[in-house]
RNA sequence: GUGCCCGUAGCUCAGUUGGAUAGAGCGUUGGCCUCCGGAGCCAAAGGUCGUGGGUUCGAAUCCCCCCGGGCACGCCA
C-alpha cells in the first residue's frame, strides 16, 4: 500500500507542474509539494499550503492558485479522495475516502509487530553512546534520564531501519579513578583505626558507598594492607573500587532495562596509542601544531576564540585529546552517524567537539549530540537533596525500587530531553489514578480484558474478510483509525529528529482515542457484524500499543 | 564580560520546512455504568504565547532590543 502522504504529494506536484507549464513558470521555481495534518476538525484529513507558498510565483491570490491546483487533482473512487475543499487563506483540504482507514487497519493486522517500521536508515550504521558515567559512584537520577533517552533513541533508530550499536564509554583512565582509589584507601585505614597513615584526599568521594567498598576490601584482605606503605596498596584499591562500582552500574542499568553492545574503556585508547595516532592525523591535515612545548588543536579555524591544548607541556594529553581520539576510533569502526548523549552542563563543549570531527575529515552532521537537562527530584512538591554525600533517594537504584521501571522510564520521556524535568516521586508512585503511564497501560489491559471476556462468551475473532469495515463510521472509530495511521509517521519523525519524547505523547493520544471509543460503544454488546469489526479494531490498537511500548521499553500488561 | 538554552492557562508542559479559532495533564466546577475493568468517559471555566520593535499575505515559531531564570566559558575531567 502506498503511503497516503506520498500519494497526495505526488498528485500535488503533478498539478503544480501542469499549472507551471500553462503559466510559463520554470519548474525550478515551483514550491515544494507538501501536505500536513490539519489541527482542527472539518479541515480534512490532510491539508496543503502550497497555494500560499506559490501565490507570488503564479502572481495570483492564494485562493485562486488553490482552485487552479484543485481542478488538476482527480477525486473520486480511483484516487481515494472523496473531496477537496479550499479553505481559509488558501489551504487545500483533502477529505479521504474511508478506504484509507480500512487499509491502515488491514496493514496493521498483516504487519503485526513490524507495523511502523521504515527504511529511513537504509541499513546505515549508527552508534549511540550514552550514560558513560565515571565509575566513581552509583548512578543517580540524572544518569537515569540519559539512559532512557539514549536507549529509546537507539530503539527508534532501529525501528527506522538503522543498524544500531549502544555503547558505554568508561572513563577509567583519569585522575578521578585515582581519587576514588585514595578515598577508598583512606576509609579502609580509618576503619582499621589508623587514619593518619592514609589521609582522606582533597576532593575525595564522601559518599557512604566508599565505606562499603572499604569494608569489602577488609573482608577480602583483612588488615594485610596495614603493614604495607600506602603507595604500594593504592593500585589495588583503585582497581578494586573501580571494578566494583562499574559492576554496580552495570547491574543498575540491567535492572532498568538498558543494555549495551559495547563497554569501551578509555584506558584502551592509551594502550593502543590512539592518541598519538590521532595527533599525527590532525598534524597531517594541518589542524594540530607544536608550540611552547605543548601540542595545540587549531580550533580558531572553526571560529573558536583561541586554539586548545591537546598535549600539555608536561606530556600528558588533555581530556579533549582523548575524546578526539575516541571519536576518530568511532568513525574508524565504520559508523555513518555517531550520537553522543551528554549532560546539558557540557553544552559549551559541543562546538569544539564538532570542530574536531570536521578536523578529522568528517561532516559535523555526522556527530549528533543530545543534551540532557537536569532532573529536579521532588517528593510531594518539596525538592530532594541531590548531593552525593546524603544517601536518600537520589540514586537510580533507590528511585527504581520506589517507583518502578515503567513509571520511571515514562516520566523521563515526558519532556524534551533538553528541557528541565520535575520528577516527583510521590506523583510517579502514589498518584496511580493520575499517572499517565497507567493510563496508557490501562488501555492495553482493557483490550486484553475484552478478548478474555469474548473468549468466555464463545465469541470468535473474525478474519478481516468476514468484517464490514464500513460499519466503523462513528467519530470515535474514525479518530481511532486516524491515530493508528499516524504511528509510522511518528516513528519516522522521532528517528529523524532524535526526539524520543514523541513516543510517549503518541502513546497517550492513542490511549485517549481508545478510551473514548470504549466508553462510547459497547463492543461485545451490539449486533454481530459491528462486533466483528470492532474486535478487529481492538486487535489493531493492541498491536500498535505494544509496538510503541516496546520502543520505549515499557511493559504492556495483560491485566493490572 | 563572552556564548548557549529557556520564558505558552493557577501549576507542570506539548506545539518547526512560518499557516486556519494556540493544545494536553494536574487543580477547580458539573455530569456519565442494571452492561465488555470507573486506573475510564463527557462538559464548563481558565491565555495581551515575558516586554517592545522588525521581516510578510500570515509569527508562539524567523531577526533585533530589553526584562527574568538556568548553564558554560581551564595546559580540569
Amino acid at each position: 500500500m502506498q503511503d497516503v502522504r506520498q500519494k497526495l504529494e505526488t498528485l500535488i506536484a503533478e498539478a503544480l507542474r501542469s499549472l507551471g507549464k500553462e503559466r510559463g513558470v520554470p519548474e525550478g521555481d515551483l514550491p515544494e509539494a507538501f501536505v500536513e495534518r490539519p489541527r482542527r476538525e472539518g479541515q480534512g484529513d490532510w491539508a496543503s499550503n502550497v497555494a500560499m507558498q506559490g501565490a507570488k510565483i503564479f502572481k495570483e491570490s492564494p485562493r485562486k492558485v488553490a482552485e487552479a491546483l484543485a481542478e488538476r487533482i482527480p477525486t473520486g473512487k480511483s484516487s481515494g479522495i472523496d473531496k477537496i475543499e479550499i479553505a481559509g487563506p488558501g489551504f487545500i483540504n483533502f477529505f479521504l475516502s474511508s478506504e484509507w482507514g480500512h487499509q491502515v487497519l488491514l496493514r496493521i493486522l498483516e504487519e503485526g509487530e513490524n507495523y511502523g517500521r521504515c527504511d529511513l536508515g537504509q541499513g546505515r550504521k549508527v552508534q549511540v553512546e550514552f550514560v558513560s558515567a565515571n565509575p566513581t559512584g552509583p548512578l543517580h537520577v540524572g544518569h537515569g534520564r540519559g539512559a532512557v533517552v539514549g536507549d529509546v533513541t537507539a530503539s527508534l533508530l532501529e525501528y527506522a531501519g538503522w543498524q544500531v550499536e549502544r555503547e558505554y564509554y568508561i572513563n577509567d583512565a583519569g585522575l578521578q579513578m585515582e581519587i576514588l582509589g585514595k578515598s577508598t584507601q583512606a576509609r579502609y585505614f580509618e576503619i582499621q583505626g589508623k587514619p593518619e597513615l592514609a589521609p582522606f584526599p582533597e576532593n575525595g568521594y564522601k559518599g557512604d558507598y566508599i565505606y562499603d567498598l572499604a569494608r569489602e576490601v577488609q573482608k577480602e584482605k583483612g588488615d594485610s594492607f596495614l603493614s604495607l606503605p600506602p603507595e604500594e596498596s593504592l593500585g589495588y584499591f583503585t582497581s578494586f573500587a573501580g571494578n566494583t562500582v562499574l559492576d554496580t552500574i552495570k547491574r543498575d542499568l540491567e535492572n532498568f532495562g538498558v543494555r549495551f553492545n559495547v563497554w569501551f574503556s578509555e584506558k584502551s585508547l592509551y594502550e593502543k596509542d590512539m592518541v598519538p595516532a590521532m595527533i599525527e592525523h590532525l598534524k597531517g591535515r594541518n589542524y594540530a601544531y607544536d608550540k611552547d612545548g605543548a601540542v595545540w588543536f587549531r580550533s580558531t579555524a572553526f571560529k573558536d576564540e583561541k586554539d586548545r591544548v591537546l598535549i600539555r607541556s608536561n606530556g600528558v594529553p588533555t581530556y579533549f585529546a582523548s575524546d578526539i581520539a575516541y571519536h576518530k576510533n568511532k568513525y574508524d569502526r565504520g559508523f555513518d552517524l555517531v550520537i553522543d548523549v551528554w549532560g546539558a552542563d557540557h553544552h559549551g563543549y559541543v562546538p569544539r567537539m564538532k570542530s574536531a570531527v570536521e578536523a578529522l575529515g568528517r561532516n559535523s552532521e555526522d556527530l549528533q549530540i543530545l543534551l540532557i537537562q537536569f532532573v529536579n527530584l521532588l517528593r510531594g512538591g518539596e525538592p530532594v537533596a541531590m548531593s552525593t554525600r546524603s544517601g536518600q533517594f537520589e540514586t537510580l537504584e533507590d528511585v527504581l525500587r520506589e517507583v518502578g521501571v515503567d513509571a520511571t522510564r515514562y516520566f523521563f520521556l515526558m519532556r524534551r530531553c533538553d528541557s528541565h524535568l520535575d520528577f516527583d516521586l510521590e506523583l510517579a508512585k502514589t498518584a496511580s489514578r493520575d499517572n499517565p503511564v497507567y493510563y496508557v497501560q490501562y488501555a492495553h489491559a482493557r483490550i486484553c480484558s475484552i478478548f478474555r471476556e469474548a473468549r468466555e462468551r464463545g465469541v470468535e475473532i473474525s478474519s478481516p474478510e468476514e468484517c464490514d469495515l464500513h460499519l466503523l463510521d462513528s467519530p470515535e472509530e474514525q479518530e481511532l483509525l486516524k491515530q493508528l495511521g499516524l504511528f509510522p509517521e511518528e516513528v519516522a519523525k522521532g528517528a529523524r529528529e532524535f526526539e524520543a519524547h514523541r513516543m510517549v505523547f503518541y502513546l497517550y493520544d492513542l490511549a485517549c482515542a481508545f478510551h473514548s471509543f470504549y466508553n462510547a460503544h459497547h463492543i461485545l454488546g451490539e449486533g454481530e457484524n459491528i462486533r466483528r469489526s470492532r474486535l478487529l479494531l481492538c486487535r489493531a490498537v493492541q498491536m500498535v500499543l505494544r509496538n510503541a511500548l516496546r520502543i520505549v521499553g515499557i511493559n504492556a500488561p495483560e491485566q493490572m
